[in-house]
DNA sequence: CCGATGATGTCATTGAGTGACATCACTGTA
DNA sequence: TACAGTGATGTCACTCAATGACATCATCGG
């Protein structure tokens, strides 16, 4: 046992999302949220660059996940099914917790700065898709386009997800990307 | 004539940019921005809502255009060849400033911040061209799909075009939407 | 000549973010 | 047992982005 109470970081992020969906991004500062966690504010910069930051704590798994799935895809798989392969991992990875996604969007999706900031993630994901698949061999103009299309493909998927009925989120993707098959060849 | 120089806005613009070249946009303050313009920190905050703003003037007219270009696209056309006639208006807008394309895009790319910013001016061009594809009839999941698939083709097209050796954006972007059917195909 | 207008300046304030340094429980080791 | 080292945190001071309130003043219409 430590000094302090333990996880710092997961208390910081369950009081900024307690407080940002009370009385929202804007109107609460650090300083609430650190007080709320039994911290000061120095101490929520220690754990997270900025203000926002505290919202986006899983989207490194979330990018490990999707690469590793890239990876481990047949090697005679075309890009666009390997694309379909990190998807397929992303909704296992996220499809799980319905309710919190839709929490978390809710912040996010009122907010500028946090829509900022979630492209950023999104994009970050679309360039170590493109990684990957440079590194089976995918040629260059070709892997970041079709990285970037599976992002495209995430990111319309994912908000008819959260905000539509309920359904899978693997079935929505799956369905959103076989939409674009359709444009592409129409 | 008013009583002041004209066009404080057209300065503060080429004054940010000179200083961002020189130093970089985190060692370039708010006020010498303005002090360079010949203007105080508080007129620049009147002229753009923040201090990335300054870097992104002309985004309303590439936007306009590009919803001009779906618009008035022949009413048979697939979305994929509205998209393209969209990503054409946009090349005709930009691909004539080659060397100012290049400052600017070595000044964003340089920052996360920044490239925040390109990203949320890139994702509301697609919120329009989705909105102007909904109004030609295309169904939603595919509006949406279409718009996002257009500006990750701009975006992969524009990269190359401005890292790249000398060629027509109108080109880069056209070769890039072809390997997006193939991908799509394949 | 005068009052309205509009662009700008001045001042004060809030809050994000950072660097420097102090504090203090815990750990291992002599 | 004592003591130096480590690591997480607190404290303090500071810069700068951003905003609201109010003052200034040249120009324009009457």
């Amino acid at each position: 046992m430590g000094r302090w109470e333990p996880d710092a970081a997961g208390r910081l992020r369950t009081a900024a999302l307690e407080l940002h969906v009370e009385r929202g991004f804007e109107q609460t500062t650090v300083a609430e949220i650190a007080e709320r966690a039994g911290v000061t504010a120095r101490t929520f910069f220690r754990y997270f660059s900025d203000k926002r930051e505290v919202l986006f704590g899983g989207s490194e798994h979330l990018q490990a996940a999707m690469v590793a799935a890239v990876e481990s895809a047949p090697a005679a798989s075309a890009p666009l099914d390997v694309v379909a392969a990190a998807l397929t991992a992303a909704a296992e990875m996220i499809g799980g917790n319905r309710a919190y996604a839709e929490q978390r969007w809710s912040v996010i999706s009122a907010n500028a700065d946090l829509r900022e900031r979630e492209l950023m993630k999104m994009e970050s994901l679309a360039a170590a898709l493109a990684d990957a698949l440079r590194g089976r061999g995918v040629p260059d103009p070709r892997a970041g386009l079709a990285a970037e299309a599976g992002i495209a493909v995430f990111r319309v998927g994912f908000e008819r997800w959260v905000s539509g009925p309920t359904a899978e989120l693997a079935d929505v993707l799956a369905a959103a990307l076989a939409d674009l098959r359709v444009l592409a060849a129409g």
